[in-house]
DNA sequence: CGGTAATCGAGACGGTACGTCATGTCTTACA
DNA sequence: TGTAAGACATGACGTACCGTCTCGATTACCG
């Protein structure tokens, strides 16, 4: 359901030709296709209202009535790219072997791409602007942690997790060291790392002694 | 020792009038100062090679002449900052001890002010701009994972920690919680975060059953 | 008949929504005017874009969207004054009278202001810009001599001057010692110097004796 | 004899090793000679300051403590070329070949080198500063002139040409056209050209019917 | 089937900041 | 004391991109 993002919707009234609250397929698609090949050619830096309006052939009124910032478009074209790559992650029936699952393809995917550009500029934007980080953390944010919030319910239900764990601080040290790798690009975010970093998330750097 | 920043020292030699391939000290703390009351009022954002003309009574061209863009100038404040507020920590004996007092301060000054805009403008400038990447991590997330390194050699020398661990990852573990809520501040930053997440890290989510 | 300056018109037919390749009338006057008070105010010296921007309400990126430059814009202004201001020379039925006619207030309009400056300054940029010397000469150099031409070619048609006169050094005899004047302001560009430079060049310097 | 040009003398007090109102020969042709070269390669534009500097190895410092402006500079550069490379023009005891004879080589010579566009940049200078006008005139237009003065006196003398001319209105009668031509550029100035003008400005356009 | 109301393309425009360039002043140290 | 080295203020330049706006065309529903 593609509406004006972030941006209430319009009153459905019945009256006139068309209600009319979303962009046309045609210029959804384009805009969206063009400014994901601008972030492909020149990183989120590369993507300009002005060079989506050569490329897309959509004009800049019609961008601006659809989305109203750079930042809010750039954030739908990583959304519709994610939904369209990421695979729906399978049950391993583990809690290591579930959140391998969802993060090394994840990894991959962004990596792959300029994308860590993108997010860093939408971060950078987030704590400049609080209705778009609202909207950030709804759509990008939220959507993520549910994945990995699922994951530990199972864990939890299987008896392999007590229910007493502070779930939003496991969540953290799962996704921060990933994201802190992509962000700062101090060391490469390969699967390796991916797997290293959720073992000993798990296990622990200090694990208690085995016994007694 | 200030110097052309991202630029190696010249040799202190006696040979012509001046040694002079560094700004004046007025200019540099006039600069740099301004620069920190401009970010303190508007954030990142806030920061204009023009309004740091205005307020600092220092020259355009002269900015340019000793940083190159105003990212390099931000990253100069930031450090400058930190330099001047981080206490050097408390070796208490303890790994969970030693890594607290590293953190806690850093994530009150951190949250005290305005600086996970200015850090997450670095990390997107960081990702348009290779050079400015390795100066950035030379300048600030090398100096800053030293520390965090001394601690954990200081924990195997004490016994506290395995030696075959890999250390990399470890500082990962630590400090990706603590950027990502700093960076997505999807929920508080505080210290009660810090010491449950460092102790997550070190216990473990899932810690190996306490005995056979 | 405004197009961009030293560009060729656009047909007129209606096609598109706009026809657009033009600035539009307010941001013409508001531009050419402001800059005629400017000029007048401090000379061509006196003419700067930031001042244009500030006095005449157009931002910068419109005044560059319509003139390449500072000396284009100058040109228009003075091209526009010049327009406006010149009378049609009356037709005296004699040469001296004609170009007494023509030439008389032509000095005094160019004395009464600060368009020797201008002038001056056109000339300079002239002779580095190629391009700006053609625009030059085609708006300003040869409507000017048609006038004078025009005049030779009554004279010669009323039987008062030869067929084989070199007319191109005559139009310089004519206009030379004007522009002297003009430019290196050695002694007054006035009504009566005017009459005496074409009074000279019409029976020259050493008139041939009078008989035999 | 080169003193500090446009400025009053120093005071010439005998103490101190020197008194010292000229800049050094060596300082003087470093930098007159580095200003011919600059204006050959880019015309009047070519010269700066800064790229005297470098290219001749004098101090800005130095520079600007004999010669008040770039204008000022290039003048005296303008005026030492010439010098050197003007012949004086031989009495050919007529007034037109005298006219010639001065004439013709300076066309030469300005039309070989850049030094329209000094000129133009000169004459504009001359415009908007009253005090550089004044030294432009004593010491470019004056001496021109008076060569002129001269050759018009002999023919007096001579009894070529009646005691009653304006003089002043001849000499703008000679110089006017060629100057035009140098500054306009709408037509070659060559020495076909110089003859044609000379000799048209002698007889007249229009001349007197030579009987009755 | 014609009117009405929407989308849409085209692109001028104001605004803000950027980074560059040149002038001319000044300070410091050397010879 | 003349000079080299060079930092510095000043101020204009020209560029880039953003987001707003107006205009006319096209389109599609609805009565």
């Amino acid at each position: 359901m593609a509406e004006r993002s972030s941006v209430a919707v319009r009153p459905v009234g019945r009256r006139g030709p068309r209600p009319a609250s979303a962009p046309s397929p045609r210029v959804r698609s384009a805009v969206l296709g063009a400014a994901h090949e601008l972030i492909e050619a020149g990183g989120f830096f590369g993507l300009t209202v002005d060079g989506l309006v050569d490329s897309s052939g959509v004009s800049k009124a019609t961008i601006y009535r659809w989305w109203p910032t750079k930042e809010t478009l750039a954030l739908d074209a990583l959304y519709t790219e994610w939904s369209a790559a990421a695979p729906v992650p399978r049950d391993t029936n583990s809690l290591r072997g579930d959140l391998v699952e969802l993060m090394a393809p994840w990894a991959r995917l962004v990596t792959a791409q300029p994308y860590a550009r993108v997010i860093a500029a939408l971060l950078a934007k987030t704590r400049a602007d609080p209705a778009f980080a609202a909207e950030y953390r709804q759509r990008v944010i939220e959507p993520r942690r549910d994945q990995a919030r699922e994951i530990f319910h199972r864990a939890v239900e299987r008896g392999e997790l007590q229910a007493g764990i502070d779930l939003e601080v496991a969540l953290d040290l799962i996704y921060g060291p990933l994201y802190l790798r992509l962000l700062q690009d101090h060391a490469p975010l390969d699967d390796a790392f991916v797997e290293a970093a959720i073992d000993l998330a798990l296990t622990g750097i200090e694990p208690a002694p085995a016994a007694g």
